[in-house]
DNA sequence: CTAGATGTTAAGGT
DNA sequence: CACCTTAACATCTA
């Protein structure tokens, strides 16, 4: 479920398990999520070196490499990542697999093959060739009304995109307007600033304390709308009904009560 | 069997 | 011309 709280998980994976091993090999079992790079380039690469720091920025992991350069992993809708032995069976969805000379190794997994992996030389050149806005969690509350109060559109789909503010997928925007108490498909020019300052608290909050609960919704406190994120469920705050409808072509979950359109 | 699923982005519209 | 919206992508699961 990989938003800026699953990515941020994956991170701290990484800094926990598989920093400082030499990589001695790199297994690229489908090339289809390799990013502007060729299987035997993107090998060359990585052999011989060691994963030594991470960096996240929105839903983009840079893991970089003993030398000037950096892994980039993006995890799209369904990947993950494996720390395990070497011997243990490849997951069948593994994609791409680092093979450590400590005899473990890292497997790449992603199942619905929406993910890429290449390696970069500049994050910054990255960024500005894919349109990485501010992660959500480091942008200043002055840039953050900055960008919105010019935007228009459903609120919701603003949130999403990952050009103005990065991080924030279909269920963290749910998560963040209902703690807001804001309805998903408002249109911004109908949002005020203190909307905006409520908009702006709330993703620090849920964000925050998404970190803290690794990315599991079930370990949300109950008054969150994620652990009710299911057909016909009761709001946690009024006991109404939560409601679905497409915002921004995705599927949202609100409560019309606690979130009414102004 | 069909519909929908956490993300991104090309293509078309405003 | 920059922004906004929608459909499509690959695969799995309810």
């Amino acid at each position: 479920m990989p938003e800026l709280p699953d990515v941020e998980n994956y991170k701290q994976y990484i800094d926990s398990h598989a920093l400082n091993q030499k990589i001695e090999k790199t297994k690229v079992l489908n090339t289809k999520i390799l990013d502007n790079i060729s299987k035997n380039n993107f090998s060359k690469k990585l052999k011989g070196q060691k994963f030594t720091e991470t960096k996240r920025i929105g839903k983009n992991l840079f893991v970089k490499l003993s030398k000037k350069s950096y892994l980039l992993l993006h995890f799209g809708m369904t990947g993950q990542l494996e720390y395990t032995d070497i011997d243990k069976k490849t997951n069948p969805h593994t994609r791409v697999c680092f093979l450590f000379d400590s005899g473990k190794k890292l497997q790449f997994v992603i199942p619905r093959m929406l993910g890429k992996a290449t390696v970069i030389d500049s994050i910054e050149k990255y960024r500005d060739e894919n349109k990485i806005g501010t992660d959500a969690l480091e942008i200043s509350k002055k840039d953050f009304i900055g960008t919105i109060e010019n935007r228009r559109g459903a609120v919701k789909s603003f949130l999403m995109n990952q050009k103005y503010l990065s991080g924030i997928g279909n269920i963290y925007a749910d998560e963040i307007l209902f703690n807001a108490k804001i309805n998903p498909a408002e249109k911004i020019d109908k949002l005020n600033k203190k909307d905006f300052e409520k908009i702006y608290k709330n993703i620090h909050k849920v964000l925050k304390r998404s970190i803290e609960a690794n990315a599991d919704p079930a370990k949300l406190p109950g008054t969150y709308l994620l652990p009710h994120r299911g057909k016909g469920e009761k709001c946690p705050r009024c006991k109404g009904k939560i409601k679905t409808k497409k915002v921004g072509g995705r599927t949202t979950y609100f409560c019309p009560n606690c979130q009414p359109k102004k």
